[in-house]
DNA sequence: GTGGTCTAGACCACT
DNA sequence: GTGGTCTAGACCACG
């Protein structure tokens, strides 16, 4: 997964958000570490403060705590407060947004499904 | 029709928006003259900087032309041009990575449904 | 007010203390703009970043508003919103335990009055 | 009695504060020994060489003597040593800042007596 | 001019 | 080893 040099949504956002989409699919579990500060930056080639400020912000929602000297863990609870909030903040700010623009271009749910996927499995149901 | 302030998307994109749905609404016809900028830009307490940068996009874009010392009117075959383009962008770049969270947040059809519309009328068909 | 170097508190911290002191204090009015960024670096001789950490807990917490290219300013019912949140944090998380060290030192409203004053003048009531 | 994890004050330090209040409370009394260090870092899940390290501090001020062996023992005179060094500390280093701030939230003598107590009992005279 | 992001280093305290 | 803080620069978009 790569990131996006030249999107509107800075680096720590995008390294959150890849974060964010780990735990909920199940591969960073509760309890578990998050890969250290040092490794992320030097994997793809960023600078460490960047990484540290993707974590901060999990850690001020709660979904992440840091144990001094020893790494950021995932919280317990972390996958429900985090679907919670993130399903929230989708279906309030972003999809009435989004529910106008699709009537605006006239686009229907045929011409969605035929839309390119991402996972090319699945979609809605 | 508010701003917001401390938004990612910056005003003037805000504003080119604005224009945007007029047109594809079918409020701003193909031959009719922009709002001049300087009303924009006291309506909005904004920049007329920004507004014209607003504007200037759509320019680029070829969905509005600037006559010299009349203003800036919308072109012929704009509504089609943008509709083209607006599809294109929002089915390439925009709806993957929704249909990616939409799916990852466990949303379901019903969900989407019930949310707040933004304008309250129709919805997906 | 100088900023104390060798601190357990960072710098970042004391600069944000400083400003909920002058908002406290009513010397910064609600829509009043901060002191820019720069200007505050320079004059402690510290580094912008690190005075924008301090502005940003700020906004966090919506004392705070920052406009794009404009500045940061006071955001209204910022003073009230600042005494809530302070108070009830330090008569929460900060009174028990001081409440228990005075205790434990044998401390009387004498020992404690007869201290020096950091403003000399007024004090408990 | 919990060690807070995320807290400015380094689990060290929460450490010696248990002891010092131990002393003071009379509950740990002069020429007895300090619960060994294996012990302290069982109970408390905790890296041994950081127990180590909070004893290490009281050493260093003369309150506890480690001796060769056998284990730290609280030194004669300790609670004296103690209680000045605590008691100028906090009225020096830690009242005077905390008055100002007292002031500024407008918090009242009525207001502090009215918190909730750490131990629910006694307080200020 | 403003804030926002990022880099490439450094040092510190904690474990 | 870890995260946390800070520096001294840089570049960008915004207004």
């Amino acid at each position: 997964m790569e990131l996006e040099w030249n999107d509107s949504q800075p680096i720590y956002r995008q390294l959150r958000g890849r974060v964010v989409a780990m735990i909920l699919d199940g591969l960073l579990q509760e309890g578990e570490p998050l890969p250290s500060v040092r490794t992320v930056a030097a994997e793809n080639r960023v600078n460490p403060l960047t990484v540290l400020k993707s974590y901060q912000e999990l850690v001020d929602q709660g979904i992440v705590e840091s144990r001094r000297g020893r790494g950021m863990f995932i919280t317990a609870g972390a996958r429900d407060l985090l679907l919670q909030a993130e399903r929230q903040k989708f279906l309030i700010e972003e999809w009435p947004h989004l529910q106008a623009t699709i009537q605006r271009l006239g686009l229907t749910t045929t011409d969605l499904l035929a839309a390119p996927n991402s996972h090319s499995q699945g979609g809605l149901k």
